[in-house]
DNA sequence: CGGGAAGTTGACACTCCTCAATCCCAGTGG
DNA sequence: CCACTGGGATTGAGGAGTGTCAACTTCCCG
């Protein structure tokens, strides 16, 4: 399952057959979560980053009062805490939103990596980059879209990473997660995003149901969510 | 006034000789720039980065409706725009919000520093995931803080990374921004921040008048935003 | 068949926004 | 020297969007 891995980094670069093989030598173990299980706490120093294999997990960071806001969702292929191989700990926890599989990559041989492969190690840099791409699209979201065009970009940007690791096409995709776990991504109480799908549905742009996003008309759902898939860095797009 | 940035990574990280003239020899020529000047377009590819020496830009997106979301406030000693170096094109605009001055460094000679500095090159993409950080902090502050909190919080951020180039200390800071350019950090109106910073003066946690930051509780602010500093990542903190 | 989690809906409250008027102040020019 | 100008700050009144609380329904799974 690591080929979601290998494509989305041919997504946006160039890999060589060396370093793939690099990749999949720097695997040291496979490991399987369920649901809502702390895999990283914010904090403590860690020594293997975590590649996503199946299933979605998220960054958050939450308040005192218990509120809590989703940084950014991880699907698979996706690195969750590629950063904390130069952070050494991390500002946030990370979490499983539904059962995953994951690999882990020990930050030795990451560092083994960026000492013989300084082309992958650019990519590498690169994907980092491109998460902190998301956090700022998020920012824009949180700060200035409405709950309408908020779940709608969301909804957007999910479909291409996950159109990008096969699973997800134009007309929609799995996505096992709650109405609060929506609501944790995009600043809002799971009543309101209740009622905003609503909208959104009879509206005739998307369908959320029983875990899974069915896309009615992408054309209508990225202009509501003003989605420029610019900031996602795919070569094709 | 390179100063500002090497006691920048020194806040994070050693510094050899070697390292400290490999960035001084990487800069290629100064500029300087008015307020309300955009420095870098979104969408434009760009040959070199921006190393902000002197005043205040910020990196933005911004909605149809003209609305805008500042993602991130550039204090001196950041490089404004290191991400370019490997992203090629940036997916937001970076402005000035006061007279500035800038050193250029082409990625010509990023690229020969990743070449023969991998220790300087681990503080670079330390750099670049440390903006990841405080994107992540502004998420939480535009999805959960109150209007109160963001400003908090947002004063707090700015008084350590300020005081980690001499330009901050407990009791405040200079910091020459309208009332519009913090809504537009924090997600709010003008008239909305107004309200809330009349709601900071009167609670004695923090005045802002004349370009001007004074610190009135360093504590009770930073209990007013939740302020947990970790995810700046700072060495003595 | 029962229990619990998730989804749905209604009534009402509150934060923050909108619009608009006024004030303040620094810079400019007659 | 002082009216003039324009950008920013301040304040008030009213409104929109979203939150809160609570009840009820649906669905899943043991």
């Amino acid at each position: 399952m690591i080929e979601r891995h290998l494509a989305k980094l041919r997504a946006r670069g160039d890999l060589s057959q060396e370093e793939e093989q690099a990749i999949r030598a720097a695997i040291s173990e496979y490991r399987d979560y369920p649901a809502d299980c702390t895999i990283i706490a914010a904090g403590v120093e860690v020594d293997h980053s975590t590649l996503l294999l199946d299933g979605f997990m998220c960054r958050y960071k939450d308040l005192r009062n218990g509120q809590r806001q989703i940084t950014e969702l991880h699907v698979p292929g996706d690195f969750a805490d590629l950063h904390s191989f130069t952070l050494k700990y991390l500002d946030h926890d990370i979490m499983t939103l539904t059962p995953c599989r994951a690999a882990i990559v020990p930050h030795e041989n990451l560092r083994r990596i960026t000492e013989q492969f300084p082309h992958l190690t650019r990519l590498y840099w690169f994907g980092t980059n491109v998460d902190a791409a998301i956090h700022r699209e998020w920012e824009l979201s949180l700060g200035r879209r409405t709950a309408r065009g908020k779940l709608a970009a969301l909804f957007c940007e999910l479909q291409l990473r996950l159109q990008v690791v096969g699973l997800a096409d134009e007309q929609g995709y799995d996505l096992p997660l709650t109405q609060t776990d929506l609501a944790e991504c995009t600043g809002l109480t799971n009543v309101h995003v209740n009622r905003t799908l609503k909208e959104l549905r009879e509206a005739g742009l998307v369908e959320v149901q029983g875990g899974r996003v069915a896309i009615l008309n992408l054309a209508d759902l990225r202009r509501a969510g003003e989605f420029d898939p610019r900031y996602l860095y795919l070569r094709n797009v």
